[in-house]
DNA sequence: ATCTATTCCTGGCTGC
DNA sequence: TGCAGCCAGGAATAGA
């Protein structure tokens, strides 16, 4: 499941191919996915040259000559060239006659054609890898929503997901149940520092491959074998060995260690 | 303004 | 071996 280290490292792949690169022929084959008609973004991306491939959040943007194309990537989504498998959903051939091709198997992916970043995904948080303290602190102290719906929420910090935001809150110490008002300015500050590090080291690692994830080269991330929380319900945490609880948070399996991420009494 | 639940989607896994 | 049933969750949407 791509976050923000997954689109990272994708895009600098894809960058290096990509740039400079003239679109021939794009397709849409499956209508799900696109975000506006299928045919728009087939015309509108015909000849069109690819002047730089970005990340914004877990969003792929590709600025062109004329406009922009943003994929996101979703649960299962890939961007792989010359393969072919079934569940291919859209298509770009490139003026060197390799072919980049969005394949997705859950469709939960999408690719959109906008002249200018659509506003939804403009006005989304500052990056969460860059993010400087005072913004951070900005978006989250005096919060009472709990701090791992803060995390997950793009409008707050863009590109984190459900694993690095486990992995997160584990390594600052904070139960992920904790209301953002409750933690003192100190341990946000440490939070921030956390998000920072965790996702520089997660990106030199090439991200995680929990299931399927791939980069554009096939390529598997290796950050999956440094989680401490993530995926290891009922196994010893590695700081003090008491078992990883496994709870619902913002309907996401959450992973955390009861020790050493303290349970929050909220009294009446 | 906030927060929660639902929906989409299907391969892979569990258990009978 | 087969199959029903459940699980994974990003983001839009509806509802409280």
């Amino acid at each position: 499941m791509p976050e923000l280290p997954e689109v990272e490292t994708i895009v600098r792949e894809l960058a290096t191919f990509l740039r400079g690169r003239r679109i021939v022929q794009a397709r849409v084959m499956c209508a799900r996915i696109s975000r506006g008609s299928g045919a728009e973004i087939e015309k509108a991306l015909a000849g069109a040259s690819i002047e730089a491939v970005e990340r914004h959040g877990k969003h792929i943007v590709l600025t062109l000559d004329h406009g922009r194309l943003l994929i996101h990537l979703g649960m299962t989504g890939k961007l792989l060239f010359d393969v072919d498998d079934q569940f291919v959903r859209a298509s770009f051939v490139l003026d060197d006659g390799r072919t980049l091709l969005f394949s997705d198997v859950r469709r939960f992916g999408r690719v959109e054609w906008s002249a200018e970043l659509p506003e939804r995904v403009a006005r989304l948080g500052p990056d969460a890898a860059t993010v400087g303290e005072a913004e951070f602190m900005e978006r989250l102290a005096g919060r009472t929503t709990k701090i791992k719906n803060l995390l997950l929420d793009q409008n707050v910090l863009r590109g984190m997901g459900n694993i690095y935001t486990d992995e997160a809150l584990f390594r600052a110490g904070i139960h992920p149940l904790t209301p953002a008002n409750r933690l003192s300015r100190n341990r946000l500050r440490r939070l921030h520092g956390v998000v920072r590090d965790l996702l520089a080291e997660a990106i030199e690692h090439r991200g995680s491959s929990i299931s399927d994830y791939v980069d554009a080269s096939g390529a598997r991330g290796s950050f999956q074998d440094r989680h401490r929380v993530y995926g290891r319900a009922g196994q010893p945490c590695l700081e003090c060995r008491t078992p990883v609880e496994r709870i619902v948070v913002a309907q996401r399996g959450t992973h955390f260690c009861p020790r050493c991420q303290k349970e929050i009494v909220i009294k009446g």
